[in-house]
DNA sequence: TTAATTATTAATCATTTGATTAAAATATTT
DNA sequence: AAATATTTTAATCAAATGATTAATAATTAA
């Protein structure tokens, strides 16, 4: 017998809150997530919500930074990495935003759909407007590909890492594809898009 | 003077309530859609809405049959073909695909939307779970790239098709590109695309 | 023209939903 | 232990929202 010698340490009610707010938020989006639903998922009494974080809306704009973060916090730093070529640019973005969305799968339609919704809360994320443009990554394909906007590049190789998340449902629908099987076709893309993306970079 | 000839042969009311809903519901999706918005788009009284069709639901699903039957009804005419080569068939879809967005830009991420939120609504469409892999398309991509899984190259187009506008948003922030300058980009997509996909079949 | 049917409106209902409150429970400080 | 502060709860509010109803207007049939 003996005591409990770790009494618990129990995350915290507002941790608690947040993380069951991270869940339905990004599950079903702001419009379609009931205050209710996150306090059920935190098993809390509603009035907490409102006591820890002041409205659903402050709460949801809490948890749409943190994933506004994830999810360009990946993308940025590369674009912007001046000592990799451009080669090591693309796996890198494959490889770590495959590996990311494989981990939060909810993630991208989430991003997309609330940035849809509401340009404005993009505005904490991105500066300035043109400064993609500037971007180490957008000069080096100019470089190698000057008759082509280089932004082409980037929406395909993002296209191409991203949308089959996007497009996940349809695609069980229409293949009856499970899931295990979804899974080892994005770890198999990891190295198949930089071997595509530099043939479409060399071709014509 | 001299009294009006044609008097206003004028739309239905029941159709003005359909207009209203698909603008509204693409816009906006289902759950962040009021009829409220709806009555007030058509320039109707509520009650109509319900006098017409039974309830929202109802009246989305009309909406988002109609949608549905748009989306794919492009493409899956296009895989099926047994006349066409598989090059030619990457031009189609390209090309059809990027004129449909542009002429409806809000469909693709309704279309995704709402798959994702009810799996359920996509039966009506699709009948059989693994009709795809018995595609033209597919057969055509395998005998040109045996080793590699084909729905990979089906993703990767669509991908490169779709993405951009469902990106648009997140787009528009990070480069301050307009519309026009967009709407741009998708039309050079259209000849791009094919060149890059015949690149990416062939590579390796 | 009158009667019957159909379409439209304003008012209202019942739920849902985000938020608040006052009391109770728990923890902290003195 | 008593006093104070903090956290949690149940009950409730007000506004929003999907839907209905009963009365009125417009159209069609007799």
């Amino acid at each position: 017998m003996g005591k409990i010698l770790k009494p618990v340490p129990d995350i915290s009610t507002e941790e608690k809150i947040k993380d069951a707010a991270r869940k339905v938020f990004t599950r079903k989006g702001y419009s379609a997530t009931r205050t209710r639903d996150i306090a059920e998922e935190a098993g809390l009494n509603l009035a907490l919500l409102n006591y820890y974080f002041r409205s659903k809306q402050k709460l949801f704009e809490i948890v749409m930074f943190e994933k506004m973060q994830k999810f360009f916090g990946i993308l940025l730093p590369i674009l912007f990495d001046i000592s990799t070529s451009l080669e090591t640019k693309v796996e890198s973005i494959s490889a770590s935003y495959i590996d990311l969305i494989l981990a939060n799968p909810d993630l991208p339609f989430f991003i997309l759909s609330e940035i849809r919704n509401d340009p404005g809360v993009f505005m904490k994320i991105i500066q300035k407007k043109d400064f993609l443009k500037n971007s180490v990554f957008i000069r080096q394909i100019k470089e190698k590909k000057p008759e082509i906007n280089p932004l082409h590049f980037l929406i395909s190789l993002l296209g191409m890492c991203v949308f089959p998340f996007v497009m996940k449902p349809v695609l069980k629908k229409m293949t009856g594809m499970e899931e295990t099987a979804f899974k080892q076709m994005m770890l198999e893309r990891k190295s198949l898009i930089p071997v595509w993306v530099k043939a479409m970079l060399k071709v014509k």
